[in-house]
DNA sequence: AAACCCTACAACCGCGGCACA
DNA sequence: TTGTGCCGCGGTTGTAGGGTT
């Protein structure tokens, strides 16, 4: 037997749930919580294995439900999100409030199968489904090193809200910069790869000036996201020196333009070919930098520090 | 009016991962 | 280290209801 004998047991019921056993379900979570769903079932005087229970919960029952039709930011979100991380389609939930893995998941089904016939009734060249456009989106991901896509995989329930009215680059939606080419101690450090556009919108017109008066050969790019709830945008770089010789690679953190004062490295020594981290901490300085080295376990505390932009 | 088809979405199933003894 | 139980995820199936023939 598997692990799930229970929902096999005789006396437990299965299929649609009535009225009256959603209305139990209901009043029994609204009054003691779902601490433990094997138990919920007997507890709540229920037919049912704690599985169904839960299930019909999350997806149906619980106050936070959102109902109705996606909107069109809610599609394009889905789309993005889809492109960048596949079927994780309980990850893309937790970027829609109020809707449920299960839901988006059946409308992403239900789209495909609308865009396969479309495309398949109109014309036979240059058919585009959803599935080969994620191929297309995984080679860039591989190009570009997954770890480009790390703020994808965060827990953004407990970051800290920020409004768009606080930002230094008024824009009407949430924005982020980083570094495209920099020049600092006879080296230079570019960004080894194209930002994802299917990720990545740019906004032309930044006054760098006003960014860093100080560093006149930084060239700054600001950026918005395709997608809401997106922090930590990791950008790949490399370094030379003044002869082009490659000194290292890594990952520089894009930084929210509402609290530009961190930013976070990963650095891999190619020399030495060993990962070493290092925090740039911009609020410590009066127009200068200062560096300060830190361990690779402090840096994930960092990056989960990072601020967040809705 | 009845049979059939299509679609949306609710619900189930198996599996992987985690916690704990 | 291994076994067990549970949760959560993604794939799949089932079903209600509306539209079409």
């Amino acid at each position: 037997m598997g692990h799930h004998s229970c929902c096999n047991q005789q006396k437990v019921k299965r299929g649609l749930w009535s009225p009256e056993e959603d209305e139990k379900l209901i009043r029994y979570i609204t009054t003691h919580g779902y601490g433990c769903w094997s138990e919920v079932p007997e507890k709540a005087g229920l037919q049912r294995c704690g599985k169904s229970c839960r299930l019909r919960w999350i997806n149906y029952l619980r106050p936070d439900i959102r109902r109705g039709r996606f909107t069109p930011e809610e599609e394009k979100l889905i789309i993005s999100l889809h492109a960048a991380v596949g079927n994780r389609w309980a990850h893309i939930a937790s970027h829609l409030p109020g809707r449920t893995d299960n839901e988006i998941k059946n409308y992403w089904n239900s789209w495909i199968k609308k865009k396969i016939r479309k495309s398949s009734s109109t014309s036979t060249t240059n058919i585009t489904t959803p599935k080969s456009s994620h191929h297309q989106t995984s080679q860039i991901i591989t190009h570009t090193q997954n770890h480009q896509l790390d703020f994808l995989n965060q827990d953004l329930s407990t970051k800290p809200q920020i409004h768009h009215q606080d930002t230094i680059f008024p824009l009407p939606s949430p924005s982020f910069m980083f570094e495209i080419g920099s020049t600092f101690d006879g080296m230079t450090a570019n960004n080894a790869s194209r930002i994802d556009q299917m990720i990545l919108q740019e906004n032309p017109g930044l006054n760098l000036e006003t960014w860093q008066p100080n560093r006149p050969h930084d060239q700054m790019v600001q950026f918005t996201p395709l997608m809401d709830n997106i922090d930590n945008i990791m950008v790949p770089i490399e370094v030379q020196n003044n002869c082009g010789t490659n000194l290292g690679g890594g990952h520089v953190a894009a930084f929210d333009c509402l609290q530009r004062n961190e930013i976070n490295y990963e650095w891999v020594d190619h020399a030495q070919n060993c990962p070493s981290y290092f925090f740039w901490d911009h609020q410590a300085e009066n127009g200068e930098e200062i560096i300060i080295p830190s361990t690779s376990s402090n840096m994930g505390t960092m990056l989960s520090s990072f601020p967040t932009s809705l």
